[in-house]
DNA sequence: CAAGAGCCTGCAATCGATTGCATGCGCCTA
DNA sequence: TAGGCGCATGCAATCGATTGCAGGCTCTTG
């Protein structure tokens, strides 16, 4: 037996006033309006009918529904619960809820997506799948619906976005190297039509040059997406330089485990025969073996960030939109270590 | 600029006919009740204008909003992410979007985000916070709105449900390790007031039985949670029983992933000293040292039935709810081993 | 004491789509 | 040719809450 909804007509009738008194006794904002023993004795009956309001009826009425579209390429990376439950930690409090979808990375479901959360009339929308150059996003971002980028960046500015500081990260982990003695290292790259392979592959370069190592050319690898396989496929391709380098930087710690598992696979040693650092500090990496070096961001606070920037009173147009780095740290595990200790190491075992 | 968003009110004007006419033809359902040609021509009108219904004036006038509610403890916890995907990749096509929140398996916040899904009317309910007696479940299902429980289910049976076959599950595991040779096996159970927490450990003990085992008390411990670090609180407890098993089940991964710190932090080796078993394969458990043997559910596949489940057209009353079980499969990897070949392992290095 | 100011409250329109009912038209049949 | 049937379409009410406007009341002030 459904139970029948109760609607601002009962709560009115109730405390036996019109609608539109109840409705301005209820609302906050317009509370001022009504004296207070009204208030108070629509807040009662509302109370005792357990009163919820239609937020389908208000919103038709007020254009808008407090809710906000989350769009991710795929939940089960490891990147993204944390990014989605700061997103959502976010929006709770001022009464937002968040409608999430996927899309795989394909263009036409993102698009698909887009469509149907604008349909729904979210207030914003939170995208995790711009690409350097988006037309989706532009699209959405003329339409007027306002939009924040979160961990990947446009290359249209004028879109705000919370991105970690790749430049930062990626010289943290390359200075690491250097300084345990390291001049020779490799690089598997991400993805370069996403800002953040681009970022953090331009990075490298940077960062080289600034210790003074020139980076070479056929010590950089690059993998088609942010994944295991990719990773592993990537890095294959740098191993008939063999003995060339003596440690790699990785765009991504899913890249980084593709490169282990290549290196079992050859019978390498992490670390005594090869250094490896990652990017992100996703989940159980601390597990693994041997433990990985890699560069963490907080994603929680990188999707926290995203939702506050979505929240806040749209600063008026000429304003211009802002970016927002978020500042990575250095997790020093065992899966690099000083050149110096390495050669020590038992004699590398052989390739097969 | 925000762009002025085009109503059933342009295409009709553009077609030449009345909205409610326009609406009809664009409604698959009520496109009969037009001649072939208007519903053409209005259909073009729309294309043309990009018109896409406003689904909130269309959910208050129908009582719909092609939403469903998706609760959930924690996306961050390793389990959830593929339980989500299934859920919005079964919905998707239906044309249904996700509401999703997290609860943090507090209560207070379950009933909170329910009461707030409720009030956005949401067409439906998925559940994963369910605990083996939930007022909030009952209340829920008794308001009318339909419900699905995913991955732990209620006692309550009337509630329709997805879960994993637990009872199998377990047996799976132990007599893996029985057929290794083990025979003094301990168990390190999870909470007790959730389906899966009781059912695991009452599995346990049922198939320690069947294959002539009597469990012993003193090598059972509870965790309080599914998390790492009540995995290890717990296995501290057994510690004292000193050599008295030679294997562990439980109930779940991460609470293995506690195991294997305290055996880390204890010198102790797995699988030479200790073989362990976990619960749910989530990811990079196959990278982890030793690879940990555990029970492999098809989370992806657990979402997308209880979603589907949620869409079907709801049986009469009569047919009674229906409770789902997901059949597991074991994954033998390098946690577990022989109990003959554990013996010729160098001497077991001593504790501290 | 009258007029004005200010505070509460009610009236009614409104958001955009859906749908029961009524109407008009064409066509078939007797 | 008139009566009748049915199809296609238009009219208008409706979903539930919000909000501009107007009206009534009280209280103050010249």
């Amino acid at each position: 037996m459904p139970a029948p909804r109760i609607t601002l007509v009962d709560v009115a009738r109730l405390a036996g006033v019109h609608t539109a008194t109840a409705s301005r006794a209820l609302n906050p904002a317009t509370r001022g309006q009504v004296s207070e023993s009204t208030a108070t004795r629509v807040a009662e009956a509302a109370k005792a009918l357990n009163y919820q309001p239609n937020r389908m009826a208000r919103g038709l009425r007020t254009n808008r529904t407090f809710t906000v579209g989350v769009l991710i390429p795929d939940i089960t990376n490891p990147l993204f619960p944390p990014i989605v439950r700061g997103i959502e930690d976010a929006l709770a409090p001022a009464g937002y809820t968040a409608l999430l979808a996927n899309s795989d990375n394909d263009p036409e479901t993102e698009r698909l997506h887009v469509e149907t959360m604008l349909a729904r009339q979210v207030d914003g929308l939170i995208m995790a799948t711009a690409r350097r150059s988006d037309p989706l996003v532009e699209h959405v971002a003329a339409s007027g619906v306002p939009v924040v980028l979160v961990n990947r960046r446009s290359e249209d500015d004028r879109i705000p976005s919370v991105v970690p500081d790749d430049g930062k990260g990626i010289r943290l982990a390359v200075r690491h190297l250097v300084s345990l003695g390291h001049a020779r290292i490799a690089h598997v790259a991400g993805p370069l039509h996403v800002s953040t392979g681009m970022a953090r592959h331009r990075a490298f370069l940077e960062a080289m040059r600034e210790e003074a190592l020139e980076p070479d050319e056929e010590l950089i690898a690059f993998a088609r997406w942010f994944t295991v396989e990719e990773g592993a496929r990537a890095f294959r391709a740098l191993l008939p330089t063999n003995g060339r380098f003596t440690a790699v930087v990785t765009a991504n710690d899913l890249i980084a485990i593709g490169c282990y598992d290549v290196m079992a696979e050859q019978g390498l040693r992490c670390p005594e025969d090869l250094s490896i650092t990652g990017y992100n500090d996703i989940p159980l990496l601390d597990k693994l073996r041997p433990s990985l070096t890699t560069v963490r961001l907080e994603h929680y606070e990188l999707g926290a960030t995203a939702a506050n920037l979505l929240l806040e009173p749209a600063a008026d147009a000429s304003t211009s939109a802002r970016t927002i780095l978020v500042e990575p740290t250095l997790v020093v595990r065992g899966s690099t270590m000083s050149l110096a200790r390495a050669a020590e190491a038992p004699t590398r075992s052989s390739r097969r």
